[in-house]
DNA sequence: GTGTGTCATGCACACGTTTGCACAGAAAAA
DNA sequence: TTTTTCTGTGCAAACGTGTGCATGACACAC
């Protein structure tokens, strides 16, 4: 038992299948008598029109691609779901793709999306992506590309990226509002760009206002294991810091652990802000404030300026560049 | 500029379109020298077949939908890291839905993935459905259903479920031969098929180690919100617990906190354990002994029964029933 | 010369839809 | 009555591919 075609139902009222067609579309070049008649048998059977054959010869199929470095992952987890809730709404199907990282898997999703024939494609690069031959691949065959946050700085095409810099210089702000002074940045090595705008925002809120910047407190930092050895060690110094400015949720929840083992009590002792704003902000004791990076609007943005690109409306010929704002959440691990 | 087609390239070479066709399959009909000279002008040129082409043709597309009703949440994220990588293993590209727990959504869900005539969906129920209609429309359209963790109870078909209740049982089971005796359980209320099961296997092991079971010790506490009232009343009462059984890793790390709070040790005077085994287990302090629910295990399960049904290997005719083993992660909340 | 066999290729059709154009019949205008 | 206009419908082609069958050329055996 096959599903019912517009040859079918010709065949049943004897009819052309281009009459069909026009009666199904409501077209008034036929009678209304015939387009019931067509209706009525159309719904009975529970005619559904082919979405193959009309992407055949359309050369359209309303699909776009997307390529996630990594799913279990609150910030990107997040923003695929901005990215489904706007392409759902614009008509558009969702081809899913997880590189988990590995360049190889970029590549073949590359591949995989292209002989789809998707309308269009969001990537966020692996962290292990050297070459972009790739990604330079889509645009030579004429597939629109926007990249969302992990953007690859290789190929010329449009972006949307979290205003990382001053989310930090936000935040810092928040801690010296506060009364804080000593505040130690725990980030990454400047090597990605996200850590080292972060960093810039650190240092540029401080220089505002007027704190020196200490390179002590300064520290890569930005995975549990090395929270373990750093911040002990920062907490025992002759001058602990005040607060800790972190690079992400996981050293954040971590470090008011941390503090309070060591018989500080945060916030009045020691304030902590992390990045994200994940679910991570809200078991921890104190809640912990963050900076909420807002993937579900910067995957709606995305998927918005890639449609915009694939309709047509968008029509800039240079790149086109959005910057998604950030916003400090304030919860109890500050002042 | 579109992509070349093979009525191009029969053109360039002033062949026909089959004869081209059949060169590029290798068929040896074809002889060696027009084979060759068309394979090379093919890659040349990047010939690429046109999906959508062959899809009509064969009236089959390789694609399998998926529905999951949250996808900023571990658990979840993770079944559908296990989908992707068996899916893309096996050469089925992945139509992502996502229905936000929300029923009129599923249903569009549905009725998008039959328009884009899947070969198959995998799909989780939503909290909010109480409706069946739109699961047996996918049956009566011949299309292959498999549920997954939230089963529909109302639809025959195949599904994959976890194994809560030996989870539960292992776990409490391993608080008891740690020395645990007063044992609480945080759940949920009975309603669900998860948390009554994962009462079950807590009140079964209870009874196979001789430990009278206290409906004092019982609570529904599935939210840190709820935690926050229930835990610091159980840890003020007379006797408070030597261990809490919680229904999930957020109850669960904020259970450690709460207990350190009171001034308890854990795991020494109080054992705590989670289930999930989520990111959350390692940022508490002392880490979170957990379940793990082996999601990236259950979808690629569910992926394999799915197109095992599809290409006909799975032949039985009754519903097939996989289950999901647990396993226990002892980490530092537990002795 | 006729028959048989092999090899390489092309024709035609199919998948399900849409659409420009032609056409038949009827109604309206001359 | 003849011509024009209008109305409703069908034909054919197209999208890109794969495949059964026919065809034509050539070689070889009788």
């Amino acid at each position: 038992m096959r599903q019912i075609t517009l040859k079918d139902i010709a065949k049943a009222l004897d009819l052309s299948p281009s009459t069909v067609s026009r009666a199904m579309r409501n077209n008034p070049a036929i009678s209304m008598e015939t387009r019931e008649r067509v209706q009525e048998y159309a719904t009975k059977h529970k005619y559904k029109p082919n979405a193959l054959a009309l992407q055949l010869r359309t050369n359209r199929n309303n699909t776009i691609g997307v390529i996630v470095p990594e799913i279990v992952h609150y910030f990107f987890s997040t923003v695929l779901a901005g990215i489904q809730d706007e392409a759902e709404k614009k008509n558009y199907n969702l081809l899913f793709c997880h590189s988990n990282e590995d360049y190889e898997r970029e590549v073949k999703s590359v591949e995989t999306l292209l002989d789809a024939r998707v309308c269009g494609i969001l990537a966020s690069q692996s962290k292990t992506t050297r070459q972009f031959d790739h990604f330079q691949e889509i645009i030579d065959n004429n597939v629109h590309l926007v990249f969302f946050d992990r953007i690859c700085t290789g190929i010329n095409t449009d972006k949307v990226v979290v205003d990382d810099y001053a989310g930090a210089l936000n935040a810092v702000e928040h801690l010296i509002m506060t009364g804080c002074k000593r505040i130690a940045f725990l980030g990454a090595t400047s090597l990605l760009p996200i850590a080292n705008n972060r960093r810039m925002g650190y240092e540029d809120a401080l220089r505002k206002h007027k704190i020196s910047i200490d390179a002590n407190l300064m520290r890569v930092c930005d995975t549990v294991e090395l929270a373990k050895v750093v911040i002990p060690e920062m907490l025992q110094s002759d001058h602990p810091p005040e607060a800790f400015f972190c690079i992400n949720d996981e050293v954040g929840a971590y470090c008011t652990r941390m503090a309070a083992l060591a018989g500080f009590h945060v916030p009045d002792d020691i304030s902590v802000c992390g990045f994200t704003n994940s679910y991570l902000t809200e078991v921890t004791h104190p809640t912990l404030t963050s900076v909420d990076q807002r993937g579900y609007e910067m995957g709606k943005v995305a998927v918005q300026l890639l449609i915009n690109r694939i309709e047509g409306r968008e029509t800039k010929p240079g790149i086109v560049s959005r910057l998604i704002k950030t916003e400090l959440v304030v919860k109890g691990s500050t002042r």
